[in-house]
DNA sequence: TATTGTTATACTCTATAACTATA
DNA sequence: TATAGTTATAGAGTATAACAATA
């Protein structure tokens, strides 16, 4: 055990890459995607959709264009993702009240019920991601990553 | 100022989200994708491509599978990744010394040229990402990150 | 039998541009 | 004029399954 242990099994050589958080971030997220697919995939939920539904049951009645903003999405793509959740009878366009060009997105109690079995899924994932970490470096790893990007909270 | 900040602009609420260090990841990682390609764009390369760049200027003659398990690829995959890198004549498949079903991968001189100036884009990006933290914070979240998935190096 | 690279194929996620209806 | 939602379309990135050549 004297060689420094690489990855995978051939030690091959990653250069300047490990030291980049850009690179580590991206790991995590390639790990992470898997791990949450293997937790929830039965229920068809990616992470991005896991994020849109806890967004609408926390803002009940929000509009596309809002949760399009939030999420970080195209409006465009909103229109399919929403599509999809209504496809599900998961979400609900309802008329906006104030301006008709709007629809207010709204849980069915479907949604509602499922987003309680996703959540309870999404915490068991959680506690494997940090499995390694004990619960100071847990705070200051989404600490830091919010300080990477203030503006987004 | 008495509200606590929230994101964008509407004060929509986040529920859960912003403490789960797998949405802060997300964030961090759509973010950094976007100043990437911002960076980079103009020389057409993700963050995947620049990984496999690295990878092959690190590792001169490694075969294709060999870098599809480096990079977290399916050998299919490879196979296109390296067909783009071929047509822009960054990478070469030599005829591999021992086994013939395998090709040896490596960097053209226009594909260690375009490294180089690469490196020089990343280092910048690396720059830009970490500007909020210290020195000791960012390595104590690259260190951090690395624990998440202590098996990946 | 197992592995390497390949092909054909398809799926997910996403965006851009142009449209409509409303504001 | 500007915004909200929609449609049509396209691209990037990825995977699965089946195949030929080679080990």
């Amino acid at each position: 055990m004297t060689r420094k242990k690489t990855s995978a099994d051939k030690g091959l050589d990653f250069g300047i890459l490990p030291s980049l958080a850009g690179y580590q971030l991206r790991l995590a997220q390639i790990a992470i995607f898997r791990d949450f697919a293997a937790a929830l995939g039965e229920f068809d939920v990616t992470p991005g959709l896991f994020g849109v539904i806890v967004i609408i049951d926390a803002n009940p009645g929000l509009k596309q264009s809002e949760l399009a903003r939030a999420a970080h999405l195209d409006r465009s793509t909103v229109v399919s993702v929403i599509d999809n959740l209504e496809r599900r009878r998961l979400v609900e366009r309802r008329p906006a009240e104030n301006d008709r060009r709007s629809n207010a997105l709204v849980l069915t109690p479907d949604g509602i019920a499922l987003l309680k079995k996703l959540k309870r899924r999404v915490g068991e994932h959680e506690k494997r991601l940090v499995e390694h970490l004990s619960e100071e470096e847990r705070v200051t790893l989404v600490t830091l990553l919010q300080k990477i990007f203030p503006e987004q909270r």
